[in-house]
RNA sequence: GCGCCCGUAGCUCAGUUGGAUAGAGCAGCUGCCUUCUAAGCAGCUGGUCGCAGGUUCGAAUCCUGCCGGGUGCGCCA
């Protein structure tokens, strides 16, 4: 929509340069907002008053010679000049109807798939092994998963790249740890509390000399590929995996075993990385261990900044592994952009990896980074979200807590609801609020972890979105038609009814928004916004009444279906599902 | 010392890569259920957009300098 009046405009400036109006060297960036105030039309541009300068005109005489150059549309009613040079436009109302038909019925809710679909790889959740998943990976997790399902949904090619963390010299002594316990137990050792398991080792470690010698044994074996080594070290990664699949499933995200992508993936790479990057006399040997000097970050004597690839001892750290992972992201799967859902603290670290990958060639500059920065997760006091004693807040027990909550929440509303029914929809409820509230927030601050305000239907909640849903569910029950088969035409006659359709065709510029920008925050306001509309309609238009004439109840049901697929589609896009009662 | 992020209503947050009178929700106050789910709707109250300059037709947004908070910076990841 905003795309159509763009090209109108774009095609209005290059004729007024052919007509010698605007000089040709002019280059304005076309914008079109959307508009506040219902007075000031659907749609505005500021061109004119962009290009008043450079033309030598007066804004509004510019602004009149945009309208009386602009191509005629279907989709505008009415183009006017207010304030100081302004242009407004007006949609079109039988216009709008049309759209509204199609999004009713639409799989994808009339959202268009791109004309050049990219290749891009989403490096999102990342877990420990051997650890649980803490209450902090939930915002890579949520947030990068919404964002690979609407990249997915524009058409791109997605490969989700679940970074976890497999290496690393704790691995000995998990190994050495693993070892022990199977020698004292016959069977299969449950490795149910994996928090537990890691403490032990650790205790073993700095208690047992023996143990810790042959858990630095099994490091260096590991890392030269022993077998046995290898066969324990997959079985922890495995254990953990299964256990974080749980999750995953539980939340609805869509990432699964084929897309783990761990850190020991690229091991094999790091030495020719590391040798690749000497010989191009990007790295130097400095007090025995390998280093880049970066000019653009200063250090704290003010030198250039020596980032280390690989330690005295011959070890490499994480830098290395993230230079050698782009470098593999973009020579596997030629990646266009590469996106990392990764907390805010590692930006620096993340800059000067891509800026050593791109110094050595291995990013080229047609591939994007962009680190998808996110805040830190508070308490209500404002600081780090822990348990009452101070603990990690393990994920699990997060997700277990939302759902007694929301069994709460719905059953007192609903107190003759089946202990079965109200399990379901307590669990769709307490996933999607957890994961709305991270959601709806701009990622880039700290975000305030608050059970009341997530497990509430008033205001920018999931409750309030799935409530919205299932009430329009409601209305097609009551009315005693089937959704799928409604038919006829919109007509928008109330001011609530056309509100509401305004709403429902902006679905495709925030579909493209949250794509661009990794900013999913951005669906759950027009997902809000949408959800409100259709509430001020419910008041004010009625449906279900004798006294409402047939052609616009069927319109109303038709406006109806069109808010409900739309809600769907797009909390489908956050990775929430809908109810059909609640 | 150097770098990055942030500062908007009492609280939680928006503010569309410079636009029109800075918006929601919560909290507080008013109305609206014999009427499609009141889990809702309509409205009121609440702001020196951290401070001070600058850029221009126009600044919460861009630039500079302060204040305040967070976070990172050579052998962990």
């Amino acid at each position: 929509m905003k795309e159509h009046i763009q090209q109108l405009l774009e095609q209005t400036v290059t004729l007024l340069k052919e007509n010698g109006h605007i000089p040709a060297e002019a280059a304005p960036r076309v914008q079109v907002d959307r508009t506040r105030d219902k007075s000031h039309g659907d749609l505005a541009t500021n061109l004119a008053m962009m290009l008043a300068k450079p033309a030598k005109k007066n804004p509004r005489e510019l602004a009149q010679l945009i309208i009386d150059t602009l191509p005629a549309s279907e989709l505008v009613s009415k183009v006017e000049i207010a304030g100081p040079g302004f242009i407004n436009f007006f949609l079109d109302a039988g216009w709008l109807g049309k759209q509204i038909e199609t999004i009713a019925t639409d799989s994808r809710a009339n959202v268009a798939a791109v004309a050049a679909p990219q290749t891009i790889v989403t490096d999102y959740s990342a877990p420990n092994v051997a650890k649980e998943m803490a209450v902090h990976h939930i915002r890579s997790t949520v947030i990068g998963d919404a964002v690979t399902r609407t990249l997915e949904f524009l058409g791109h090619k997605v490969i989700r790249a679940n970074h976890i963390g497999d290496w690393g010299t704790q691995f000995g002594m998990l190994i050495a740890y693993l070892e022990k316990m199977e020698n004292e137990s016959a069977s299969d050792m449950d490795l149910s509390d994996l928090e537990a398991f890691y403490r032990e080792a650790k205790k073993h470690y700095d208690e047992d000399d023996a143990f810790a010698e042959r858990a630095r044994n099994y490091v260096v074996k590991l890392q030269g590929g022993d077998e046995y080594c290898r066969t324990m070290w997959k079985k922890l990664v495995d254990i953990t995996m299964a256990q974080n699949q749980a999750i995953y499933d539980r939340l609805n995200v869509s990432l699964s075993n084929d897309d783990v992508m761990g850190e020991s993936l690229y091991n094999a790479l790091l030495p020719e990385v590391v040798a690749d990057l000497t010989q191009q006399g990007l790295a130097v040997e400095d007090d025995g261990a390998t280093v880049v000097f970066l000019d653009e970050y200063k250090g704290k004597d003010g030198n250039p900044m020596g980032v280390i690839i690989r330690k005295r001892d011959g070890g490499f750290l994480y830098t290395t592994t993230d230079i050698a992972a782009a470098k593999y992201r973009v020579d596997t799967f030629s990646a266009d952009r590469i996106l990392y859902f990764i907390d805010s603290r590692q930006a620096q670290h993340l800059q000067q990896a891509w800026l050593i990958a791109r110094k050595a060639g291995y990013l080229p500059d047609t591939t994007t980074t962009e680190h998808c920065a996110f805040g830190m997760m508070l308490g209500k006091d404002g600081k780090p979200f822990k348990t009452r004693s101070g603990g990690t807040v393990k994920l699990a027990d997060l997700l277990e807590e939302a759902h007694q909550r929301a069994i709460k929440l719905i059953g007192d509303k609903n107190p003759d609801l089946q202990a079965e029914e109200l399990d379901t929809i307590a669990t769709t409820v307490a996933m999607a609020s957890v994961k709305y509230s991270d959601l709806s927030k701009n990622r880039t601050t700290d975000y305030v972890f608050d059970w009341d305000n997530m497990l509430t239907f008033e205001g920018n909640t999931a409750p309030y979105m799935l409530y919205a849903y299932s009430r329009i569910q409601s209305i097609f029950r009551k009315a005693g038609v089937n959704a799928a088969d409604l038919n006829g035409s919109i007509t928008l006659e109330h001011d609530k009814e056309e509100a509401l359709a305004q709403k429902l065709v902006q679905l495709n510029d925030v579909v493209h928004g949250v794509a661009a920008k990794g900013a999913p925050h951005l669906m759950c306001t027009y997902l809000f916004e949408l959800a409100g509309a259709f509430m001020s309609f419910y008041e004010a238009c009625p449906i279900n009444k004798d006294d409402v004439a047939d052609d616009v109840k069927a319109s109303r049901l038709r406006l109806c279906l069109a808010t409900a697929n739309t809600l769907k589609v797009g909390l489908g896009l956050l990775g929430i599902n809908t109810l059909e009662r609640m």
